[in-house]
DNA sequence: AACAATCACTTTAACGTTTACTAAACTACA
DNA sequence: TGTAGTTTAGTAAACGTTAAAGTGATTGTT
């Protein structure tokens, strides 16, 4: 065992090539006449040749490779988003790096600058719910590395953007909410620094306002993204005996921070309480009971994601489209279909 | 924009030191005195200087990387396994490089052959539902790099292996199940060629067997470890009109998928047919009903996985453990907790 | 005072490729 | 038959870093 990997020099020196004969005949480069080719690759295979990428990286100054930030993994939207990437990487010939800021500003700008000293060919960004500084993605730009945020993305001009039309999606779930008859709707919005609380904050106000509801303050709670948060706002309002009817919130983990409250004080969701949300998941269906939600097509961001870096990379100086904008689906199931209070 | 990125050379012309100097004062090398480091450190951080890991790896002859094989990433086993394995690899200062077979053999080879040619330092696999040539996880090891197999392990001697056990666990729970009063009990066993299907397939034969019950070969279905195979044997079994009274199922998707089908039929968890699964998700319980199983510790697999392959890497000669078994835990939520059949 | 050890750096070479340039041999064409 | 072009290969240099060996000055030891 620990037998020394074959490198091209092995080869050149048994065929009594050059190396970079070699070297060229495995890339198929024309320079080489094919029956030469065939004859190098055949040697290649028979010895176990496995090129050492980090050589050829450094060569050729390129790395075949793009670097992807998330803030989670065991999450269904970025579990989902992230398959497809590599799913579409495959099939462009690039290697992925992943990394997971584990909702963490510090973590996503130590990733980010280890992913540019891995000298990835650009990156895709979904950012941190913390994250308040934006220099590092300057950087990156000021680098020539193109980048483009997918979903998350932080408030800064002429960069390229992948989203979901969030302020459209929430107006659409929050008018068919109101359409229903209901009035006392909470929104728990998560973090409105950042876009996706913003913008789906944005619809929520829209449509309330559209249809001249007052927003109770009491009823929009901030605090972030997960289970926790939701969770914690639904006990808050709980405990304050100040309970809407519905709430609507910005992610799908919110929802089920919700479901795990109700459940635990007794409440019944749809009878006691009903919910809707924004963001979509495999099991949601099978949730008790199926939650109504606002889907986002996580194929197609990440499609998208994926078609926009690549044209990137490969003509830097055009600019084009950047900022595209996916449409939302309003998912109705079983939650949020008819407004049956007092 | 575009600026060139800094290198060592660059520094060393600026301070008039050998570019050897920088490379060892950035890395705190004793040649260095301490003054002179803090010079260079100074002048670093303020050229902006990135180190080019890919030069950095190509001469060091070490990568600090590891790489990871898994057949899913959105599925909540392999999701958090992920995560816990980036959280350590954050402490090791180690990178990862993840790539995903989608359950396909073909693209596992490949994958492995790319981390090799990466000259990742060493691989934490989950093999997938079809791979049945070992021929490439031999060749890892004729390399000389340290591989660990994470739940889901190919048929071989002498490899390092991190499991749950398997067996013990299907063994408790389908026990648990007849002490209940179930007898008629089915078993979508997924593939058994893989040490998953065959294991948490014997514990149930060893369930049976211990407690005299007959196994019914129509009751035990084969073909995946996804949603869809739980749907499909779920139907063919009501079709036949010869559903059992509980199914004991390989994996969660699987579970899911009789959730779906079942709900497609009309027919009540519980009350119409019961239901235990190998491994869980969070989101488990918020199901209608939530879902008993047999827990299987994501992060204690992977933290065990880490710790062994780095005991690999730093020590290549030592063998010592190679096959650490985790114990399951069984979760009893809200089915198959009574039996309440004719 | 002589020699060894230590300190703080430098020089040289190498890691395994690829790119860019060069060269020889053959081909085609007028 | 000479010249331009093509085909096929080789040579030299470079990618940015680190490992190993070397060097001169200073310090320590007996």
């Amino acid at each position: 065992m620990n037998s020394k990997p074959v490198k091209l020099s092995d080869i050149a020196k048994r065929l009594h090539y050059s190396t970079v004969t070699i070297s060229k005949a495995l890339r198929n480069h024309p320079d080489i006449a094919p029956s030469t080719i065939k004859k190098i690759k055949f040697a290649a295979e028979e010895m176990g040749y496995t090129p050492n990428i980090i050589a050829r990286n450094l060569s050729s100054r390129k790395s075949n490779t793009i670097g992807v930030v998330v803030p989670k993994i065991a999450h269904f939207f970025f579990g989902s988003m992230i398959e497809e990437i590599y799913n579409r990487a495959l099939e462009y010939n690039y290697e992925i790096i992943l990394t997971v800021s584990q909702e963490n500003a510090e973590r996503e700008k130590k990733h980010i600058q280890t992913l540019m000293a891995m000298k990835v060919e650009g990156i895709i960004i979904s950012i941190s719910q913390e994250t308040k500084n934006y220099d590092i993605f300057k950087l990156v730009e000021a680098r020539g590395i193109p980048i483009v945020f997918v979903d998350r993305v932080p408030k800064i001009d002429n960069i390229s953007i992948v989203s979901v039309d969030d302020r459209d999606g929430a107006f659409r779930a929050i008018e068919h909410a109101i359409k229903l008859g209901y009035k006392k709707i909470a929104h728990f919005a998560g973090y409105t620094d950042i876009n996706i609380g913003r913008e789906r904050y944005q619809g929520f106000v829209d449509a309330m306002e559209k249809h001249g509801l007052p927003i109770n303050p009491e009823w929009v709670c901030h605090g972030g993204f997960g289970e926790r948060f939701g969770y914690d706002s639904f006990m808050k309002l709980y405990k304050k005996n100040n309970l809407p009817d519905l709430i609507f919130t910005v992610t799908y983990p919110v929802a089920l921070g919700v479901y795990s409250a109700a459940k635990e004080v007794g409440l019944k969701i749809t009878e006691d309480i009903d919910i809707i949300c924004f963001g979509n998941a495999k099991v949601q269906s099978l949730l008790s009971p199926p939650i109504s939600c606002v889907n986002q097509p996580t194929d197609l961001l990440a499609k998208s994601a994926m078609e926009l870096l690549m044209s990137k990379i490969k003509n830097p100086e055009l600019v084009g489209i950047n900022n595209i904008k996916i449409p939302t689906e309003l998912i109705l199931r079983e939650t949020c279909i008819t407004f049956n209070k007092n």
